[in-house]
RNA sequence: GCCUGGGUAGCUCAGCUGGUAGAGCAGCGCAUUCGUAAUGCGCAGGUCAGGGGUUCGAGUCCCCUCCCAGGCUCCA
């Protein structure tokens, strides 16, 4: 599964077995450990997983006896099982198959799954082998001494530990449920092995986890590896360098890419777009520097808390200097450069920031996670009477964009004040209340994650979905709380008293590059027409045509179309292959009777048929318009279902006005 | 950083238990001039990631290093 950008819902089903799933509905007690396992019935695909995890755990105890268990939960589409292998042994690619050989024995077998109760003691000795059982079962014993006094269930000190027992050697710490027997699994797939630390702590013992996906049926199964298949095939980063686009020369390092030709004219495009969106949305473009002295980022608390994720420094001439991180303490210096009156507000600064931040080799993902990226990157400094308003528009501002793209599946998470904070409490309300009112004016879906705010400001993630349904954060906006009186900014009021302004931060694409990455994953590199290095090919049947091709090309080139002539020393045919693979929306072909008529034969992209003799004027225009739409070929209505030979200039709207609608899965 | 899997021609890959490197595509040359998803012939292209070791002999076995991918963790 390519996993850029997307967060996967994980839960922990089985670090608190002391909900068991009694099946009157009664477990709705107190949240205690995160999102709880959804109600379950025993057709749940959540159990047919977690079931399967089991029966995992099972054959890797059967194949290494004396395996440690530690969790398997369901996640997103499966499942996992954390193991530790006696003498420190690792699992291999090919163990996978050995295991799954197992699973399916015990399948086979049809063993019933046996729910057992128990005292804590009791599991305690049970499990005496299990060192991460014991774990589990030590908080769930002071989880119960903490809530003991108000539990509901009468039985629930006598018996607080579920387990389940299938075959004659094989018992589990479990909440449940499961399925009745092994007998109804076996739709699944182990997928592959990774390195996990107990408890996601790197300080702790790293496990062996084998991931796997299950089902309740043979086609599901069989659909979901299709998915996998598909999303491989989006991958953004076969598709870059299938299009000639981007790559990550290790010469330069990790991380880092290089943009060829066209990725450099899309990214060039992509960056027009933004800037003078920006520019006609009451911006002011700003440029500051990549790097700064270190005393800048001790002043702004990037090095007390962002550290880690920063470049080591440099010196020079005595001074310690660093990569930036974020652009926002050079855009608060503009600010602070001189005093600001109350009728500067909001002051709206923006730059296409190119910012360095330290990711550890493991986490890069092709241009979805770098080490050097652009954002298109805003501060906005305002009034607290501003303050509402701004977030409202900034959110349709946002929105209104990322529509213009053809997305159209929006949905975001509200992140307020966590524990540790700076600041006052009545900041931080008044900060995230203006947060959620814009949210609920965009009308998009949303959840609050309580506490999940940074500790200087809370949060506004926007999401997208894209065309085959994977989530990916791109936006943020933030209500910083620090930084205003970290750098003591303020403002002349009406008043002629000095008020210090609010301060918003906000990424719309979140960085150019993951932007770039997204688009081509879900568009599978069929950009819209306005974002394709070549717009139009055109093929001329034969020498004695290029002349005229060449006419066909400055027509194109007259209305600002990106064009490119195939001349005719290959067959047409591998011509018309090679432009269809490169995605290129429209391949004209000129040939004798074209000559004549001043007409060309058009292959729209995603159209499965040839127009023949469509005139040049009107070919012209409707792909200029197209391109003014921000639209893709495939976005076009059927006009005449058995293919109306002339239909030209279908879609004038205006740029921006996300008005255009995608299909996004269009293409094949 | 840690775990797993990789690194053979620009790309995708083959190369069995060690015997001295191969295909398709791309590239280049020549021919072909063709109305809608691969024209033919030819040529060139590799310190098999790098280094060390075992061996008569290493792409194949062992060790170290580098790089890439999938995870863990984190986020844009």
């Amino acid at each position: 599964m390519a996993r850029l950008g997307v967060r996967g819902d994980r839960r922990t089903a089985e670090v608190d077995p002391i909900r068991h799933d009694d099946s009157d509905g009664s477990d709705q007690t107190v949240q205690v450990t995160g999102p709880r396992a959804r109600r379950s019935t025993p057709e749940d695909i959540d159990t047919i997983r977690h079931s399967t995890a089991h029966v995992m755990a099972q054959a890797v105890v059967d194949l290494w006896p004396g395996a440690h268990l530690a969790i398997g939960p369901v996640v997103e589409d499966g499942f996992y099982y954390d193991f530790e292998l006696p003498g420190g042994a690792r699992f291999t690619d090919d163990d996978l198959g050995r295991i799954d050989e197992r699973m399916r024995e015990i399948i086979a077998e049809g063993q019933p799954f046996v729910r057992e109760e128990h005292t804590v003691d009791e599991a305690m000795s049970i499990f005496a082998d299990q060192p991460f059982k014991l774990e589990i079962i030590d908080a769930l014993a002071g989880e119960q001494a903490a809530t003991g006094p108000q539990r509901s269930s009468p039985s629930a000190s006598s018996i607080p530990v579920s387990a389940y027992r299938n075959g004659d050697n094989f018992v589990d710490l479990c909440r449940g449920p499961h399925v009745e027997s092994t007998s109804q699994l076996g739709h699944f797939r182990l997928l592959r092995v990774a390195g996990a630390y107990w408890r996601g702590d790197e300080h702790l013992p790293q496990l062996q986890r084998i991931y796997g996906t299950a089902w309740e049926s043979e086609e599901a199964l069989k659909d979901y590896l299709g998915r996998l298949e598909e999303a491989e095939r989006r991958d953004h980063r076969r598709i870059g360098a299938d299009m000639d686009l981007f790559h990550f020369p290790p010469e330069i390092g990790g991380g880092l890419p290089v943009f060829h030709p066209k990725g450099a004219l899309i990214r060039t495009l992509l960056e027009d777009f933004s800037r003078s969106e920006h520019l006609g949305s009451g911006y002011q473009p700003v440029w500051t520097p990549h790097t700064a002295k270190a005393t800048l980022f001790e002043k702004s608390g990037h090095l007390q808390w962002y550290a880690d994720n920063m470049y080591p420094p440099m010196e020079m001439e005595g001074a310690e200097y660093r990569l930036k991180p974020m652009n926002c303490p050079m855009h608060i210096l503009i600010y602070a450069n001189r005093q600001r009156s109350y009728r500067e507000l909001p002051m709206r600064l923006f730059e296409l920031g190119t910012v360095y931040r330290f990711e550890r080799s493991g986490v890069l993902h092709g241009l979805a996670r770098v080490r050097g990226l652009t954002q298109d990157d805003a501060h906005i400094f305002c009034s607290a009477d501003q303050l509402v308003g701004e977030l409202e528009s900034l959110v349709a501002f946002v929105l209104r964009v990322l529509r213009t793209f053809g997305l159209t599946e929006f949905d975001a998470e509200l992140s307020t004040r966590p524990e540790k904070f700076v600041g006052e409490v009545e900041d931080w309300d008044i900060a995230t209340d203006a947060l959620r009112s814009a949210l609920d004016v965009s009308g998009i879906p949303y959840k609050v994650a309580e506490g999940e705010g940074a500790f200087y400001a809370p949060k506004l993630d926007i999401h997208l979905r894209d065309a085959i349904g994977r989530r990916w954060q791109v936006s943020t906006l933030q209500v910083d709380l620090q930084l205003p009186q970290r750098f003591d900014l303020s403002y002349v009021g009406a008043d002629n008293e000095r008020h210090r302004p609010y301060m918003i931060h906000r990424a719309l694409f979140g960085s150019v590059e993951r932007f770039f990455a997204v688009l081509l994953e879900h568009y599978a590199g069929a950009l819209p027409t306005w974002l394709m290095p070549t717009q139009v090919a055109i093929l001329p049947v034969r020498d004695a045509h290029e002349v005229y091709g060449a006419e066909v090309a400055e027509e194109c080139g007259y209305a600002g179309l990106r064009v490119e002539v195939d001349s005719a020393d290959e067959p047409l045919g591998t011509r018309i292959r090679r432009h269809k693979l490169a995605k290129v929306p429209y391949i004209v072909v000129v040939g004798d009777e074209d000559m004549t008529s001043r007409t060309v034969g058009v292959n729209r992209r995603g159209g499965s048929k040839p127009e023949r003799a469509v005139d040049l004027g009107a070919f012209v225009a409707m792909v200029a318009g197209e391109v003014l739409g921000r639209s893709s070929p495939e976005d076009v209505v059927v006009l005449s279902p058995d293919h109306g030979p002339r239909e030209a200039g279908q879609r004038g709207a205006g740029p921006g006005q996300g008005g255009v609608t995608s299909s996004g899965g269009a293409t094949r």
